[in-house]
DNA sequence: CCGAATCCAGGCGGATACTG
DNA sequence: CAGTATCCGCCTGGATTCGG
């Protein structure tokens, strides 16, 4: 019937609080937009050429859903032609700090994750 | 054929550096056991037993991939009865800190989300 | 230009049964 | 006890098409 509700639920937490953000953000365009976001507003096309490979039902979906919770804002000019903007919320850019933490983690410790990948290749 | 490869792939980072970290710890268990182990050692039973809703099948799904990236570590004593020990490394660790403080963003702002979503659905 | 609905493949994740 | 293999449902995500 719908074909665009949100990608992303959030259920127990298992005793690890970080389970819900995980998965809320785990998705596959989720932490792009953010990123992208975090630049400033952006048109919708804008974002729709921005990010390659990011089709245009997955790129509503997303938006949708990180609207939904609160971490994107969408504005709507009427008008011909018509245009939306898309920008981080309080609450999306604190998130986004957050994301940014861990970037910093994957970029330092990149190296050993691959090579922790090539041993257990190797080993069997 | 094999009913047991890596449930977690990382692929393009698009942009944002914490994509694959997300990917990689996105998944439904990772947090969970990465959380479990931080308190120390443990057997597959005492996991098995210590998480519930959790099937053997994904248990040992999600260990292998951990175990593939270097995150924890399995060590095997032979012997009647068999028992495999599970730890986390010093890179799982260090993961896990990273973890940490995305639990406590989301035990901070967990009203705000719901808050959110509740507007939205109201909303329309 | 922005969005929604439909259709469809692939992968995640669960249930179950079988080995050393 | 610690896995492994098989079958299967569901959901994510992509391609395409249609509407305002």
């Amino acid at each position: 019937m719908d074909g665009l509700t949100a990608p992303v639920t959030v259920d127990d937490h298992h005793g690890c609080p970080a389970t819900a953000v995980l998965r809320r953000v785990g998705d596959k365009w989720s932490p792009v937009l953010l990123s992208l976001l975090a630049r400033g507003g952006y048109g919708f096309n804008e974002l729709d050429r921005s990010v390659e490979g990011l089709s245009r039902r997955m790129l509503i979906r997303t938006l949708r859903s990180l609207e939904r919770d609160g971490l994107v804002s969408r504005t709507v000019h009427a008008g011909v032609p018509p245009r939306s903007e898309y920008a981080l919320t309080d609450l999306g850019r604190s998130l986004r700090e957050q994301l940014n933490a861990l970037g910093r983690w994957a970029v330092t410790h990149e190296a050993e994750l691959t090579a922790a990948r090539r041993r257990y290749a190797e080993h069997t």
